[in-house]
DNA sequence: GGTACTTAGTTAGCATCCTAAATAATCGAC
DNA sequence: GTCGATTATTTAGGATGCTAACTAAGTACC
């Protein structure tokens, strides 16, 4: 029943531009459905892939791994949030949890040598992926956008509200 | 222990400048945690506030109301996630579900006086939030950021995988 | 040393979102 | 007209995210 044609946005052929704000939150659902079943290949979600990913940085800049606090932190999300996250990945085995002998409060998550080498077969092919997605703009396109986006994102920052720092929901895809 | 200075974005002061990707998963959550809070103070949700926007938009092209499938096209959400936004509408008595005599299937949903109310309420400062939330950048930037956003979604819409134009998650804030 | 504050992590409970599968009703082809 | 395919919605189960509240362990200050 009726596809409201007075929102030219229903028009199945070419939907028409939207204001920014709108746009970054299609954007963003239209990522997220391309994202997710990428990662679903290598039998992670993407919210797991964040917390692979930043451990592994972690490695490379020699650190055996990190706090559930500093995975918070790096990913944007609150820490009740990463609990779950890291629970599932060492159910899996992809990750570990060890106590730290200098801070009896916290943890230490670090990658197993599966989880590594999951991280290394999907680094493989993601600067691929992250073009074929990304893929509809030109390098110079590529750069303006990066730089409005982060104009717009020190601004949000800045904003009262903001909770010093800890964004939502994004640490998937990352 | 150990902020992370080898990448710079954990500088504290001035993150810098990210890619593209990277860019667009930073700014919707950062626009998610400045819009939940904004829709609490109405005591309703963002999925929530897509919900009746919709309604509300119906009601101005003269229909009584949508079918969930017509909110799941238009929220670009999947139907059982509409099913949930609905059943809690319904329950606070902000929204009514009424079965079709055109079509058995089908159920009607529309908003109460009540749920119209509450539209009203968020309409009247709705356009400063969003000037607030992108206050960030002036006209022009909006204009471009917009464009590129519109170019990326198209792209995005047009690759395989896309499921039919149904992206994921981007209920809330619209 | 002891008491109060802070910090790290988890638990509990809720709202979304998803996919897959079950119902139920309509449509279409014969 | 009947039967199979399609369409609308719901249910079931799982993953993320959040806030609030709790435990345990450090820190600070007297």
């Amino acid at each position: 029943m009726a596809v409201d044609r007075t929102h030219p946005q229903n028009l199945k052929s070419k939907p028409p531009q939207d204001s920014p704000f709108r746009e970054v939150i299609r954007v963003f659902g239209l990522l997220e459905r391309q994202m997710n079943p990428y990662f679903a290949r290598f039998g992670i979600s993407g919210a797991q892939w964040g917390v692979l990913r930043q451990l592994h940085r972690a490695e490379l800049d020699g650190l055996a791994g990190l706090r559930l606090t500093d995975l918070s932190e790096r990913l944007l999300v609150r820490p009740p949030s990463v609990t779950g996250v890291v629970d599932r990945l060492e159910r899996v085995g992809l990750v570990q949890r060890d106590s730290l002998s200098t801070d009896g409060r916290a943890k230490q998550v670090s990658l197993t040598t599966e989880g590594r080498a999951t991280v290394e077969r999907v680094l493989e092919v993601h600067p691929l992926q992250i073009d074929r997605v990304m893929g509809g703009l030109n390098p110079k396109e590529m750069t303006e956008l990066a730089r409005l986006l982060y104009k717009l994102r020190l601004h949000l920052t800045a904003l009262p509200g903001d909770s010093s720092a800890t964004p939502a929901s994004a640490g998937s895809l990352r």
